[in-house]
RNA sequence: GGCCCUGUCAUCUAACGGUUAGGAUACUGCCCUCUCAAGGCAGGUAUACGGGUUCGAUUCCCGUCAGGGCUACCA
């Protein structure tokens, strides 16, 4: 039995999106699934569009996302076996020259201007008259005659929708060749696809009906169609087709990794979009989705990646690249994804999380060390929901002074500022002879609440304020294990300060 | 306009003729608790609509409506 052959072909116009990463995943999860070949493609025919940033952008993502690939195209590079192949079609009669000169601009969109399905005069022209125009240097484009007969259709099996049928005569007659000679996109995905030996192709659903086109080229260049299976889209809030144009950076791979995002909570996330295990399993490890996956699990509808709108961009027709002045925020991304995140984040283990928060926490505070970190990590952990939120939820580890709060944010539940006064300067007289453990805190601390009257709850706020400069925080007393003694009783100091 | 695809809670989804229509996120409340989280428990919200077929339709068929895709010498 022939390998199993899959490929991701995106042609880079633009950055990497997650509807795109998310037909790599599918791909690359199919391939390791079933013991194949992943394969990326570059499909970069359109060379007006191409650009290295592109390129740069989509190697970015997949780096990020971490998963590998067995071998590597430029169909720019293949030039020469898709005019081979357009030249097979042609030779056997499949196509024709058409030398009505290209149309130009764009005012005439798709749509209103009715069906066009081909160019009779050009279709009809005998094999001599071609050859003649042809050899003064006349341009044409090389169209694919479609067989357009009553009855005629042209069908394929799909993995995901299933049995696909078209009339001939609905389908134009699109183009092989451009007039400068180069590719479509239809020609050159398919010579390749036949050439190197694609055995599913995992794709968009915007490629359903193309697909018609693409059967009748394998057809005609004596190939067999590979299996087909297309994914439903993913769209916007506002149920439109994810662009990069409209949405902006909400959609770009990089922006999710640049806000903290674990390369694996994300790939669990866009797999839950279009995909199901069946059994109700939501968080699960690459190895685990690898195991699960498969083409019938794949639905049918479009999946909405519930963004909030606002996080899109505003302006119109500027092609945004995500931009680090403009950090996506927490409500930019689908709760779901947030969620899924965190979970991700709880089932590292100390020091896997440690590893990952370290380069972040060393852009703010180069001074703090992974072993330092590493007594912090499991006080925040827990608390999180983005690796970048270490910055926020430990920030008074880090800093040697804290920032300027209310000293209003002392007062205890039910109590007044000299309460919470009486219950620092009680800390402060009790604190330096307590070893900075756990226990001996804990104990040392409720002792003295008692002692003075007031409730655990009471006796811990003011503290936990001065200390870390707000109410909310990690638990008191493996903050000051961690804060150690000296930092403690500074803070003290400045807060009784504060209240005096 | 033509062709193709799709339609279960706000969102992601499960139920491939028989379920009180299940799970998750989000939301609300309660419990736990030194705050915040995490965790536990509880709660509300869905089969687009109309016809069939069937003893019985979320499930099969037809229509309507809605959404999406394609309709380029873009990919």
């Amino acid at each position: 039995m022939d390998k199993l052959r899959v490929r991701f072909a995106p042609s880079p116009t633009g950055f990497l999106h997650v509807g795109s990463a998310r037909t790599f995943i599918f791909n690359w999860l199919y391939a390791r699934r079933n013991n194949g070949t992943m394969i990326l493609r570059l499909d970069d025919t359109d060379v007006e569009r191409n650009t290295d940033a592109s390129v740069n952008s989509i190697f970015e993502g997949l780096k990020w996302l971490g998963l590998s690939w067995d071998e590597e195209y430029k169909q720019s590079e293949r030039l020469e076996l898709h005019k081979k192949t357009a030249e097979a079609i042609f030779q056997k009669g499949s196509a024709y020259r058409d030398f009505t000169p290209a149309h130009t601009g764009d005012s005439e969109k798709s749509g209103a201007q009715g069906t066009w399905l081909f160019n009779p005069g050009m279709r009809e022209m005998s094999r001599e008259e071609s050859d003649r125009r042809a050899a003064t240097g006349e341009p044409f484009a090389l169209r694919f005659r479609v067989p357009r007969e009553e009855g005629n259709t042209v069908r394929f099996n799909d993995a995901v929708y299933g049995e696909q049928m078209k009339a001939g005569a609905d389908i134009e007659d699109f183009a092989l060749l451009r007039s400068d000679g180069m590719p479509t996109y239809h020609l050159a995905s398919c010579a390749d696809d036949a050439d190197l030996r694609i055995s599913h192709i995992i794709r968009g659903q915007d490629h359903l009906t193309n697909t018609f086109k693409h059967v009748l080229i394998f057809e005609a260049a004596g190939y067999e169609p590979p299996q087909f299976a297309h994914l439903p889209l993913l769209v916007a809030p506002d149920g439109t087709k994810l662009s990069k144009r409209r949405h902006g950076p909400v959609v770009s791979v990089t922006t999710y990794r640049d806000a903290g995002f674990l390369p694996e909570a994300f790939i669990n996330f866009l797999c839950l979009l279009g995909w199901s295990p069946k059994n109700d399993r939501e968080q699960m490890t690459l190895a685990e989705l690898t195991e699960l996956f498969s083409l019938e699990g794949i639905n049918r509808a479009n999946a909405v990646v519930n963004f909030k709108e606002e996080g899109a961009t505003k302006e119109p027709n500027v092609a945004r690249a995500p931009s680090p002045a403009h950090p996506a925020t927490k409500d930019t991304f689908d709760p779901k994804a947030i969620w899924l995140n965190a979970q991700h984040i709880r089932s590292l283990t100390v020091e896997d999380l440690t590893s990952r928060l370290l380069p972040i926490v060393q852009q703010s505070y180069p001074s703090v060390t992974s072993s330092e970190l590493l007594r912090i990590t499991p006080l925040i952990r827990e608390r999180i929901e983005f690796l970048r939120d270490v910055l926020t939820a430990a920030d008074f580890f880090f800093l040697d002074r804290l920032p300027p709060y209310d000293p209003a944010e002392l007062v205890p539940q039910k109590g007044d500022a000299a309460m919470a006064l009486k219950v620092l300067q009680r800390a402060q007289t009790v604190l330096p002879s307590v070893e900075f453990k756990h226990d001996p805190l804990d104990q040392a601390l409720r002792t003295a609440a008692q002692e003075l009257g007031v409730k655990a709850g009471q006796m811990f706020q003011p503290i936990r304020v001065a200390v870390c400069g707000r109410k909310n925080a990690p638990p008191l007393f493996e903050t000051l294990e961690v804060l150690g003694k000296e930092k403690t009783l500074t803070r003290i100091e400045s807060a009784i300060k504060l209240l005096s």
